[in-house]
DNA sequence: GACAAAAATGAATAGCTATTCATTAACCTG
DNA sequence: CAGGTTAATGAATAGCTATTCATTTTTGTC
């Protein structure tokens, strides 16, 4: 077996494990018996408990921003592609739920100890919207009114809101399309008439 | 002493620990320490430690609602109310920066039990924004294409993002009263030219 | 100021769990 | 397939901390 495989297979246990019961909560040897491997056998690929969280996260993510550029690529609207990323973050929630979850919540949970890991990954992932704005901005289809490293996180923040609406709540009221495409809407347009 | 004394002297404690050190990582014992009272005297106010953090959310975002309900009072434009809000929101950084740490991240932290109980006071906190809005619908200042179940919770995304910029970054790149301008600027009027 | 009731104390309990490491199993390779 | 190297195991350790409760202190009343 590679060694990519057994790292992995912890990854996608400690996926499951902290979804379920979010990090504090989740147990070493919960990890484990998901991915039916001895306790110590976690500590010959992680160093520890949070080690796992962060790499899970960069690698987890460093996935997702590949696919979105690539998907990107295809558009050159600036404002179809705020819509082609909206909806492929939102289309985690129904592909990879408990992926999704633990981004969304452990982002949060951890931010205590985020404060000293420079989440360079994160970073990279929101800057593809202020890429987006910018660009539109430069040739004339968006207003230089708005900056893009404000409106990046305004719209990241807005999507991941959702997200958590869509994460606790087990009927959301919208489907993952209809809310793309408002709140692609919406931060194109505005509210005002 | 009065018995609401001691309630607050320990749930202000219990603000500042679970800042600094996150809920999971606050011992009694540091919260007892803070509000300079023993260990057990908690438990004579507060059921367990989930109890705390839960009183503490439902106390203070009581207060914030009630504040900001008067503060929009005085005014009728909804767009101007969609900035006051926003500003408030953000203001809340400055003035309480403790607790506005503690709201941010604690919201998330504890989604996993927060899915047993209902938070109402959230809701009714966002459904401020949800009423502007209709509000505005009504009146004819804003588009009726926009649902405003989804434009709450984008706007309160977008103001929660910002506050986690502020809360982990400590020299943030905007002051608070451009953010909440540019935020609101962007909600009424959109990216587009 | 004596007595009872209420409030507060903080040391002890009880239970949990991340991490280690001596041992065992699996894998190479010549 | 022997011998050595690497990987995996899981029981034991070590340390932590929420909660309890027997005891003490404070408060209020006559």
């Amino acid at each position: 077996m590679r060694i990519s495989d057994k790292h992995s297979k912890i990854t996608q246990a400690a996926v499951k494990v902290f979804a379920h019961k979010g990090f504090f909560n989740a147990r070493i040897s919960d990890i484990a018996k998901e991915a039916k491997v001895a306790d110590g056998t976690i500590y010959l690929y992680f160093n520890n408990k949070y080690d796992i969280l962060i790499s899970l996260f960069e690698d987890e993510i460093g996935k997702i921003i590949l696919q979105v550029k690539l998907l990107l690529e295809e558009e050159s609207d600036p404002g179809q592609q705020l819509y082609i990323f909206a909806l492929h973050h939102l289309k985690l929630l129904e592909e990879k739920k408990d992926l999704a979850e633990v981004l969304q919540m452990e982002l949060r949970q951890s931010n205590k100890f985020m404060k000293e890991y420079r989440n360079t990954k994160f970073i990279e992932y929101i800057d593809i919207i202020s890429a987006i704005i910018h660009q539109g901005q430069e040739n004339g289809d968006f207003s230089k009114d708005i900056s893009p490293g404000i409106a990046k996180r305004a719209i990241f923040g807005a999507l991941d809101e959702m997200s958590r609406l869509w994460i606790l709540d087990e009927n959301p009221p919208y489907t993952l399309d209809d809310t793309a495409k408002q709140l692609s809407r919406l931060f194109l347009q505005g509210l005002a008439n």
